[in-house]
DNA sequence: GGTTGTCTGTGTTTCCCATCACATCGGGCC
DNA sequence: GGCCCGATGTGATGGGAAACACAGACAACC
């Protein structure tokens, strides 16, 4: 089932792409729904396709030796994800499951290879994407080094995509406790615990399933050591 | 002071150049020299240049918001560093510090931006390089995530570039457990706790300033967690 | 050769948080 | 509606490592 133009042309990534490049792209990528937990890539799975997230949210995660899980990052609507194996030819170094009821539009391996590699301008693009990946990865190793569980999760909390409602950051479709532990390399009822505090305080809100962060300077000042996790 | 085209070529990305393309860059460089503990390059810096790593060693560091240090990577003889800002334009990410006195190869901005920008071949290698230190960052993760600090540490050792001497692998130039402490987020005590326990066991043995890993094995089981770290 | 500074080794204490064990909630689905 | 399963909330406990405080070792440098 190819994808159609319109749909395409919402992924900043091809936003360069005029109507004539689109249209084999569309013809090579097909749509595909996961269920929330189910598996989108596999690690060491070898195909290297190009995954585009429509709508819905995923994570990377990696288990350790000992079977723990491990949460590296989360794919949001309108990002990609696949490349890595595209650039350097290596199998994937991660799974990545769908966190909720998610939507992804998959670029055939051939095409995406055509794409990224004989276009200098997508090359380029895809390059930034790389370093940006890098930079990421070291903001979340320097998070992880900070020594309470209460200060990593608010420095996560603060660098989750938000949209702004009414001037009130607002995070759509909030992680479950489990996702943000294994993110911050902590257990599940920690992340419960730090989440009543905040509400206590009315720093977090909870709004069905979105959380609205109502005092954002206060996240800043506990994740930065400044301000003490408050006790109750 | 222009560098030696006979050490350019000691630099595997600059392998697939011919004299004629080596002959410009090596105007375009210098030496530097680096004491143990001098910082290679600070954080934010905008400056664009491509540094080598003639000899030595070098350590990318962070500091949490609360002041601890980060243990980021190590760069070892061969490596570059640099790339992350030459390909995105955005400052350093890290600070890069000489962990021991080091030598320094460094190519002009101006030069290492040509080189990699008007270079398809170049640009290649530098897009493996960024999706290498992207996977290592993952690795790096999950390592972290291994619950207990006599795990990551072996994790750790087993990760360092060590070269055969006589069947033993070796590490020159062993960091000191101060650096290898803030790569794996434990005390600076803790891993001397380990090390302690590695030499009565002769799971390692210290040779001067430099490792040797006499049972390889045994750290994989421990940092897998199928054997528990001895107690002492 | 002494001095200085860094690195390493070791004991003690404290307290944080992972873990276990349940209770409760809430939404999806027949 | 009522069932079921995943997510959330909460208490109790024990282990383990960070933090602090020195002592010794070792190298570098006048």
């Amino acid at each position: 089932m190819p994808v159609s133009i319109q749909l395409l042309s919402r992924f900043p990534l091809l936003q360069p792409l005029d109507r004539e490049a689109l249209e084999p792209l569309s013809r090579a990528m097909s749509l595909k729904e996961f269920a929330r937990r189910e598996v989108v890539v596999a690690k060491e799975n070898t195909l290297m396709e190009l995954g585009f997230l429509v709508e819905g949210r995923l994570q990377g995660v990696d288990f350790t030796v000992d079977g723990r899980s491990v949460g590296l990052y989360f794919v949001d609507p309108g990002d990609y994800f696949g490349e890595l194996p595209l650039v350097d030819g290596q199998p994937s170094a991660e799974h990545v499951v769908a966190a909720v009821k998610s939507v992804v539009a998959f670029l055939d391996a051939r095409a995406a290879r055509d794409l990224v590699l004989n276009n200098p301008a997508m090359a380029q693009a895809v390059m930034a994407r790389l370093a940006q990946r890098v930079r990421e990865g070291l903001a979340q190793r320097t998070l992880l080094s900070l020594p309470n569980p209460f200060q990593r999760l608010c420095a996560l909390l603060l660098q989750l995509p938000a949209v702004a409602v009414q001037g009130v950051d607002t995070i759509a479709q909030a992680p479950t406790h489990q996702e943000l532990a294994i993110m911050i390399n902590s257990s599940r009822e920690t992340v419960t615990r730090a989440f009543q505090v905040f509400f206590a305080h009315r720093i977090l809100v909870r709004d069905g399933n979105t959380l609205r962060i109502e005092k954002r300077p206060m996240l800043q000042d506990i994740a930065q050591g400044r301000a003490d996790p408050p006790k109750v």
